[in-house]
DNA sequence: CGGCATCCTCGAAGATACTG
DNA sequence: CAGTATCTTCGAGGATGCCG
């Protein structure tokens, strides 16, 4: 079940930014450079420190974002969005103004079903 | 770039192009214009007829893409996309894009560890 | 030809507890 | 504080068969 490779590339990118909190957690490096896990956990409410760390894991995987430990007690280990990273933030900026405009198409949608 | 995360919609793009088949059957669509239900089908290697259905079907849901049935024997379904679905092409584009440099960047990354 | 109805697999995501 | 280590759940994706 091979694809296209010209056609498939979009699988990717995609993989990458697939995880639940993925996409969120970008956007929070994007705009703070750097968080400690504490300060990330508690931007993201609900997700729990087993996802949080896979989720980091994968993208530091990916040299999305990189990962610098303090040795010191207690513990404190910040990560920030790599140079390369930031690559990514377009597409993040492009889905995020086409999600909002879906919303709205989805009300329209909504709208005129009603009102006919 | 001062989002409040709260309001962040990547997800619902996400949401719509986060499918195993969803992005590439675009890609497809967007090339060709119009496909039927076999020719999709055909230009999809391992693809079952149930996930077929079910990714157009999402698609069609959210308006991305529109289906045209023709009543006559046999059957005949045309899949197209529809003008709005076309607003996703910038995203899928960058994706692409971004995919095919990140390929690289893997491979450069494995080459350069190898090197050391 | 273009479906729909079933059943099943398998891995992502979640809950919980423990630790250097 | 910032993690591992398990166990469990849940649903997307897949295989197969029947139908107008």
């Amino acid at each position: 079940m091979e694809k296209k490779p010209e056609l498939c590339r979009v699988d990717d990118a995609l993989s990458i930014l697939v995880g639940k909190w993925k996409p969120i957690i970008l956007l929070h490096l994007l705009q703070k450079g750097t968080l400690r896990f504490s300060e990330l956990k508690r931007s993201l409410p609900g997700i729990t420190q087993k996802m949080l760390t896979n989720q980091l894991r994968e993208l530091e995987e990916e040299d999305i974002i990189s990962r610098k430990v303090y040795p010191q007690v207690p513990p404190k280990v910040e990560y920030s969005i790599t140079e390369y990273g930031k690559t990514l933030e377009p597409i993040l900026e492009a889905m995020h103004e086409w999600g909002t405009k879906h919303t709205l198409h989805k009300k329209n949608k909504v709208n005129s079903k009603a009102s006919s």
